[in-house]
DNA sequence: CCGGTCGCATGACCGCGGTCATACCGCCCA
DNA sequence: TGGGCGGTATGACCGCGGTCATGCGACCGG
């Protein structure tokens, strides 16, 4: 790894609370990674030897559904913990992961970290509370994606995205966030065709435009109206 | 707890691996719950105080949906573990909890447990493995159910249910559990309309049929064919 | 300058499945 | 015995959104 390799770790939400000693443990068995933006970090199906940490860039885990298409399962940020899943019972990636921008990984082969795991309370503690939140934040999405219309749903990923990386601007709030409409999709369980119709309707509503660097969401409340 | 909690307990998963005096510390901060049909054990937004496990019984797991529907996200049975997920960072639970038939839990405070874990690898163990092939798990039903028709849905489910409970007949699978079409409506998020179109054309055709105590599955194959 | 590619946009069509309405059957209880 | 009730069954309707097709502007390498 990179000499500020322990600053990265000491970044990641994940490690921060690891004694000085226990990151450099952790920095021993791993080697930072660099991607560029459309890169695979790791395939669906792959056996899964590395557990990844994002240390910068944003990174969209994606799965394979019937028909060629794909859905995005959720979109992984600094500090995030990827392929932990997978890796934690030996079995092979459930899903993709593909960088949506330049990135930064900590990748940590597996055997290690797992023995690594066994001596160290904090980082379980950590990957507990992980996965916790991601059980419920998938069991989120299966009734969003179950009960709501397509509409509701591109409003309900823009409220997420707004909490998430929103910057509040003069009266509206900016996600510097790049996605293609295809992206948004993904994220919907919908066809790019749907996708395009309702962001370019709602571009001339002035609901959400799209910049070339991000998303502008001029009203929260609108798309809160519109998540019903 | 009744004398034979330890018995009860030896028969989990999550504590079979448990010393003898581990499992005498889950029993003092442990009491036993009964339920009958269609009782709730917890519900979607209280405060999470408790961590069960079913030793006995079929549960389901069910998150309210918009339109006053509801979506099961998974049935547990006995060994499996249930509110271990909110519990972990005390969140109220996110679904809730209602027996599918007569059945037994292991109820334990949260506290307690929480300390517990901290004192006890294999539990943790136990903890991280489940949470993880729940997250592989749920965004298996997200990618079925943003990719496939619903009649594909009912053919995925049937086919789980046979690999997790099928018992072989004479060239049949059968499934000894009892869903009512509502219930298979909001495993497969459809209506129950459509559930009993799909299943009295299945039972005509002889793809799965059903029976007071549960469904019978001619074949695995069809079922197979269907679910693509 | 041009052909090729990629992302975005928009219209026409139509089928899956959601919604509404009605009916049948077994069961329990007054 | 009759009436209410919960679960199951079936038909008619129609709207959301998936599919197909076509077009447009931006960008890039030749």
């Amino acid at each position: 790894m990179s000499p500020d390799s322990e600053t990265l770790l000491r970044s990641c939400a994940l490690f921060s609370r690891l004694t000085a000693e226990d990151r450099r443990k952790v920095t021993e068995i791993s080697v930072e990674r660099r991607y560029g933006k459309g890169d695979q970090v790791f395939a669906e199906g792959d056996p899964s030897d590395l557990i990844f940490t994002i240390t910068s860039g944003r990174i969209k885990v994606v799965k394979a559904i019937a028909g060629g298409k794909e859905l995005i399962l959720e979109i992984l940020g600094p500090g995030d913990p990827l392929g932990a899943i997978a890796a934690y019972e030996s079995r092979p990636y459930p899903a993709s992961a593909i960088a949506l921008e330049e990135a930064i990984c900590i990748a940590s082969k597996r055997a290690p970290f797992m023995a690594l795991l066994e001596t160290c309370p904090s980082l379980v503690r950590g990957m507990l509370g992980g996965f916790s939140l991601r059980v419920i934040e998938l069991g989120k999405r299966l009734a969003e994606i179950t009960g709501s219309r397509v509409e509701a749903r591109f409003a309900q990923i823009f409220l997420k995205l707004a909490d998430r990386l929103g910057q509040p601007r003069a009266s509206s709030i900016f996600v510097p966030l790049v996605l293609s409409r295809q992206d948004l999709a993904d994220l919907a369980g919908t066809t790019m065709e749907t996708s395009i119709r309702i962001m370019s309707r709602w571009g001339k509503e002035g609901v959400v435009s799209t910049e070339s660097d991000g998303f502008v969401i001029s009203s929260r409340d609108d798309l809160e109206a519109l998540s019903r």
